[in-house]
Formats: structure tokens, sequence, C-alpha cells
DNA sequence: CCATCGTGGAGGTTTACATCA
DNA sequence: TTTGATGTAAACCTCCACGAT
């Protein structure tokens, strides 16, 4: 069974299911794959580097207002992520307070805190839907297993089949259709279960079939990527 | 109330960089 | 060693909701 997450400030998502072990294991950057080397980085301790990153963010962030500046990409160093990680952890939004506490702290433009939490809550997000379509491409699967189960018990109960063609219910004394009917193999006595249980399953497997489409269409245009991500349904 | 403005988040896109065949 | 395909993540853009004025 899934469990969805409750609470807004924990969007990790716990899926138990037989056979499939999630790891919601959080993104570290590759870890080694990550060079040390970072273009945006303090060479070391300058302080006016700090103050005027702060001041003129706009600047060097702003699309045009950079003019020919090419766009220079920053590469995160496993201390500023583990750093940004932990504080996703405690609260996956930002006030400003606390992005220019970060900022200072991480020697980085407010701007990039700023960026990296839009985009690691959209991770997360997207990290669930893909866990959220699994869950539900299980219980597709399952319930259409059931489906065939219980459609096969129907037809073998209606060749068993050599009562008259209606029944008087016990319940209300209404005629029944005896191809609604089976029999309980231990008290020997008819009920409508498995026809019961078959209209449930066939609402279950419409509902999950839907859901699923609409979460793979989700999944498939990802929020993180233009091109198509392997990890699409 | 209603209009306007600023702000922040969501969703989507672009792009620089890394990796691998 | 070079190169093209592909994945990843930072940066950006647009839209919308919401609160303040």
């Amino acid at each position: 069974m899934a469990v969805l997450p409750t609470c807004s400030s924990h969007l990790e998502l716990t899926i138990s299911i037989p056979g499939f072990a999630s790891s919601p294991s959080l993104p570290s950057s590759g870890g080694s794959m990550v060079r040390d080397l970072d273009i945006n980085q303090v060479p070391s301790g300058e302080d006016e580097w700090i103050t005027a990153s702060m001041e003129d963010e706009e600047e060097s962030c702003n699309a045009n207002g950079g003019a020919a500046a090419p766009r220079k990409k920053l590469r995160l160093t496993k201390e500023q992520s583990a750093l940004l990680e932990e504080s996703f952890r405690q609260d996956h939004t930002l006030n400003p307070k606390r992005k220019e506490a970060m900022a200072l702290q991480l020697k980085l433009r407010a701007r990039q805190v700023e960026v990296w939490f839009q985009n690691r809550r959209a991770r997360s997000k997207l990290k669930h839907t893909e866990m959220e379509c699994e869950y539900l491409k299980r219980w597709f699967g399952s319930l259409t297993e059931q489906n065939r189960r219980l459609q096969r018990e129907v037809e073998e109960l209606r060749a068993m089949k050599v009562a008259p063609p209606t029944v008087i219910s016990s319940h209300n004394y209404e005629p029944l259709h005896a191809s609604t009917l089976t029999m309980c193999p231990r008290c020997e006595r008819v009920t409508t279960t498995t026809a019961a249980a078959l209209d449930k399953v066939s609402t279950k497997i419409t509902l999950a079939a839907t859901t699923a489409t609409t979460l793979s269409s989700k999944v498939g245009t990802s929020a993180l990527q233009s091109r198509p991500s392997s990890a699409a349904c």
C-alpha cells in the first residue's frame, strides 16, 4: 500500500509493495563524479567577492542584463550540496532571511540558493510522481490478474450451473439471475460474492488505469527534462 | 469591494557540463 | 584520442495565487 505524504513539509514518499524496493535516497549529485573545480566558487576567502556578488546579483543572473555574457554553469561542491540538502530536509521552502543566511554561509548568491530550492522541490515532486506511477502500474497489474481469475471463476460456475434460470433470494425474495450467483464451497449456499467482487475489481481497474495514464503523461513530460527520460513510464 | 503591485512557487525550457560507447 | 548521444542539474522564463496597499 502507498502511504501518501500528508505533511507538506515532508515530501518523501514511502511505498511498501511486495517485490518492489523503493529507494527514496536523496540525489547526492553523483558523489565523486562532480569535479572540485567550481567556476563560480570563491577562489579562497575573498570577502569582497561575497559582498559584491550579493549586491549585484541581479546583474549577473539576469538573462538579458548580461547582454553578451555567456551563461556560466555552477557546479556545487559536495559540502555545499550536503548543506543545502540538510537545509531542505528541515524545510522545503525559503524565506528571505533564511535565503540570505544560507547564501552567506555557502558563499553563494541568494538567487543561487533560491534556484537550488526550486529545482530541488521539482526533483522531489518528480520522484514522488514516478514512484506513484510505479505503484499504480503494479496495482493495475494485480487487479487485472484478479479480474482474470474472477472471470474464469464466473465462467466455470456458469458452466456448472444446472439450476433453474432464476433463483429466489433468501433475503428479499426477489428473483436473481442465476448467472450472477456462485456457490460457497464451504456452506454450499448460493451467494453473489463473485459477481460483486468482479464488479468491484472492474471499477478498481478502470480507476487505476485512468490514474496511471494521467501519471504516465506527467512523468513522460518531465518537469525537469526537455529530453525523454529513461525514468518515464 | 475592486484594482494594482510585489513576491514566491510551480511547471516547463534552455544550456553547460559530465560520462560513455 | 575524438566525437556524438545522452543524462544531469543550474539557470531561466512564464504563469498564477496570494497578501498588502
